[in-house]
DNA sequence: ATAGGGTTAG
């Protein structure tokens, strides 16, 4: 019995590792799994000391991936050659701890050399240099054993992985291996030549360089090794030298370039290189696929794709379901971003094998599409979720404008001991941004320092522009000076932030710092001073600054920088000016722009340029609430009621809902509450009843000489965000009353209020003991003195 | 039984 278990053992290992990945060898493997279980249970009960048995069953475990029956028996009958084995197999699948326990279980004087190898290299996939070192100097230090080619390629790969390494140490390690005689194969000159394309110094590719001459025969990976290399340092042509060098020598040399080309992102080159393959009737296989359908997908080459999806299909190639797995990856972000989700969902659904990245790639396409409801679900029901699906979720979250979602899930992550990333925390804080939770927004920095994420730009730049919509400049400040390494954004989050608060000149003093400093501006930095410039009334500055752009940078204005400086000269009373920017546009006026010169007519009293524009609007986007409200105050600011009644009734005829807004109103001279414009809404009766109950409630203190009461257009949500997100730190008035909805609310004290964004305010807090500048995070006025930097309030 | 390279999601 323990002979014949013996032999069809043998036969099925032969069979395995002939080919471990074929899909007749995973699929045999996998219907005889139950008799393995028997035969090793049956093998341990007749042949009690059966190494090779026990070896043979081990190592055929760990083939299929049965790594808890390998460990069993490994358990059962521990020799240092199954040891081996488990080792490898767990550091395969990323378990180092699990991988050390099977080297520890061998008592160091049974460690052979192949056992040490196995662990120097398990260490090095886990880059862990330090420790693989301390494995290779006991494996040198014994008497019995020494060093062999496997365990210095082994140590080259885990020494790559020391921080601060450079040439002269890769040198000094060169010679160590080179002295020891063991080192003569071809793999170990393969490890230096990366081992030296890893150091920064320039100088180091010229090293590598030097290895790869002077060895006596070169095989495919010593090309490809020195192509990805230069990829790695960023220096395509010179990989592309290499490329050319190596020609004739096919497969992985050709996948490195164009996986090269993809992530510098040339992707004209990466599918020119892919059309030579195919030409040249080059074997194609999954890495070469993948990497051509990622190089479409980001260059937005959807025909290309869908070419290569013919190809794939064509060729039918033998994929097992390892290989096809990053395939259809990459063929769903092919789809996803050609706006064809629903194909993406078809090719996730068919796949016989996923994995975190597949569920990542589909929740991505949900979440850039604004389908957050699938996302979630997608999300939901993900068997795995790993840093970056959590991520995408929140900042899904955010995006779409659902910051409560976006917090609870931060919340829950928290909860299930997840770990946020940068990105995440970034999500969160951004989300804190939105909601004015200022207090959350300060804890969450407070967790970012504590978890050593201060060096991020992603959280640094979210922390500047959470800082700057809850009104805290300096904090925001001082998060852009201690930053490390800030870039573009972090000078753009820092303009747009003293832009919001009115510091006009400041703003453009920082534009004009980061120019200096030779950061180059972007489109976004030219809106952000474009809107500061607007904030402060800095009319001539705007315009200089819309030159400069278009001379100084060759960044060709877009609608949104035309609409701003429309909007800036509107406000300025320079509609005429407006007008003739109009005719100088090289594109055809835009909703956005029509909007800004409505709105500058309003202010203006241009009558008849407003119903033009209006006209315009009305053609473009007729549901629009905003342009018959716009209108109508036209009229009504310039004493003409019938029109303004007329375009009311023109909204009610088509059907225009108006979105229920609230605002705050004046009682006497320092006590303010809200009010819903609308009171058709359900949502305004709500409001309403609030008011009354406050109204009731102030009666009683004796407050209520008279009432104001200001319309305007806050939605909602937007209103339930700024009552629920302020209350606790408006808690200085009378107490917290509640809305039917749950959401609190407090009347304040020294409330100013401006009478065109209807959202600056300004109180005494006596809680701090100083003023308060709280804003809506969406408007952008600032007060000061008193006075909105619109120059309109009450 | 152990080594060196190429893969997809933001």
């Amino acid at each position: 019995m323990p002979y014949q278990c013996s032999v069809l053992l043998r036969r099925l290992a032969e069979h395995a590792s002939l080919s471990p990945s074929s899909a007749s060898a995973s699929s045999f493997l996998r219907a005889l799994r139950c008799l393995h279980a028997r035969l090793a249970t049956s093998a341990l009960l007749h042949a009690p000391p059966h190494p090779h048995l026990t070896l043979r069953l081990i190592h055929l475990y760990t083939l299929s991936s049965d790594l808890s029956a390998a460990t069993l028996l490994f358990r059962a009958k521990p020799c240092p050659i199954a040891a081996t084995s488990l080792v490898s197999a767990h550091a395969a699948a990323g378990r180092l701890p699990a991988a050390a326990s099977f080297f520890d279980a061998v008592p160091p004087r049974r460690r052979d050399t192949v056992l040490h190898n196995a662990m120097i290299s398990a260490y090095a996939r886990a880059c862990h240099a330090a420790p693989a070192v301390a494995v290779f100097r006991s494996l040198s230090a014994s008497d019995s054993l020494r060093p062999d080619d496997y365990s210095f390629t082994a140590l080259l790969s885990a020494v790559g992985y020391l921080p601060g390494l450079s040439v002269p140490n890769c040198a000094q390690i060169h010679c160590a291996v080179l002295k020891s005689g063991a080192g003569a194969a071809m793999s170990v000159f393969n490890a230096l030549i990366a081992l030296y394309m890893k150091c920064e110094a320039s100088e180091a590719p010229w090293a590598a360089r030097k290895v790869l001459d002077e060895m006596p025969t070169k095989d495919e990976l010593t090309w490809t090794t020195m192509v990805v290399g230069y990829v790695r340092r960023g220096d395509v042509n010179a990989a592309r030298t290499v490329f050319e060098e190596a020609d004739g020598k096919v497969d992985v040399v050709w996948n490195a370039m164009i996986s090269g080309y993809v992530q510098s992102g040339m992707y004209e080159e990466a599918f020119e290189l892919f059309r030579r393959m195919v030409l040249e009737k080059l074997p194609l296989d999954e890495f070469t696929f993948t990497s051509v359908l990622s190089a479409c997908a980001n260059n937005g080459f959807f025909v290309h794709g869908k070419s290569v999806h013919g190809q794939i299909i064509r060729l039918q190639p033998n994929f097992v379901p390892e290989s096809a797995l990053p395939v259809n990856n990459a063929l769903m972000t092919l789809y996803s971003k050609s706006g064809k989700i629903a194909v993406s969902k078809k090719i996730f659904d068919n796949m016989k094998l996923k994995d975190v990245v597949s569920s990542n790639t589909i929740l991505s396409g949900y979440v850039e599409s604004g389908c957050l409801d699938k996302a979630a679900e997608v999300f939901n029901e993900m068997p795995y979720k790993n840093e970056l699906s959590w991520m995408m979720m929140v900042s899904g979250y955010v995006h779409g404008g659902l910051s409560e979602d976006a917090l609870k899930l931060f919340n829950q992550m928290r909860a299930e001991d997840a770990k946020p990333c940068d990105y995440t925390y970034a999500g969160a804080i951004a989300a804190c941004g939105e909601l004015g939770a200022l207090k959350h927004g300060k804890q969450l920095h407070g967790h970012l320092v504590q978890l050593g994420f201060e060096a991020s730009n992603s959280a640094g730049n979210a922390l500047i522009t959470m800082y700057a919509k809850c009104g805290a400049v300096s904090d925001a400040h001082l998060v852009f000076l201690v930053m490390p390494n800030v870039d573009s954004v972090s000078w753009n989050a820092m303009i747009s932030a003293l832009g919001q608060h009115g510091h006009g000149r400041e703003a453009l003093e920082l534009f004009d710092q980061m120019v200096a400093e030779g950061i180059y501006p972007d489109r976004i930095s030219f809106l952000t001073v474009l809107t500061a410039c607007n904030h402060a009334g800095l009319v001539d500055e705007g315009f200089q600054y819309f030159e400069s752009m278009k001379r100084e940078f060759g960044i060709i204005p877009g609608e949104d920088h035309y609409a701003r400086l429309i909007d800036l000269l509107g406000r300025a009373g320079r509609i005429g000016e407006a007008k003739d920017l109009i005719k100088t546009m090289p594109f055809e006026p835009t909703s956005s722009i029509w909007e800004a010169i409505l709105s500058g007519c309003r202010t203006n009293g241009d009558i008849e340029l407003g119903a033009y524009a209006a006209d315009q609007l009305f053609k473009m986007t007729p549901q629009h609430d905003g342009t018959y409200i716009l209108l109508s105050n036209t009229y009504s600011a310039a004493g003409r009621w019938v029109d303004a009644a007329r375009v009311r009734k023109l909204m009610r005829d088509r059907g225009v809902k108006k979105e229920p807004g609230c605002s705050w109103i004046e009682v006497g001279n320092n006590v303010h509450v809200f009010l819903v414009s609308d009171t058709n809404h359900p949502e305004a009766q709500e409001i309403y009843q609030f008011l009354e109950m406050v109204g009731a409630k102030m009666r009683k203190l004796g407050y209520v000489p008279d009432t104001k009461v200001v319309l305007h257009d806050m939605g909602p949500h937007q209103k339930e965000q700024i009552l629920s997100a302020h209350s606790e730190r408006l808690a200085v008035g009378f107490g917290l009353l509640k809305l039917p909805s749950g959401a609190t609310v407090t009347v304040l004290k020294n409330l100013r209020i401006c009478s065109d964004c209807h959202t600056a305010m300004m109180f005494m807090s006596k809680a701090v003991g100083r003023e308060i500048v709280v804003r809506d995070v969406r408007r952008f006025h600032h007060f000061k003195d008193g006075e909105c930097s619109c120059g309109n309030y009450w």
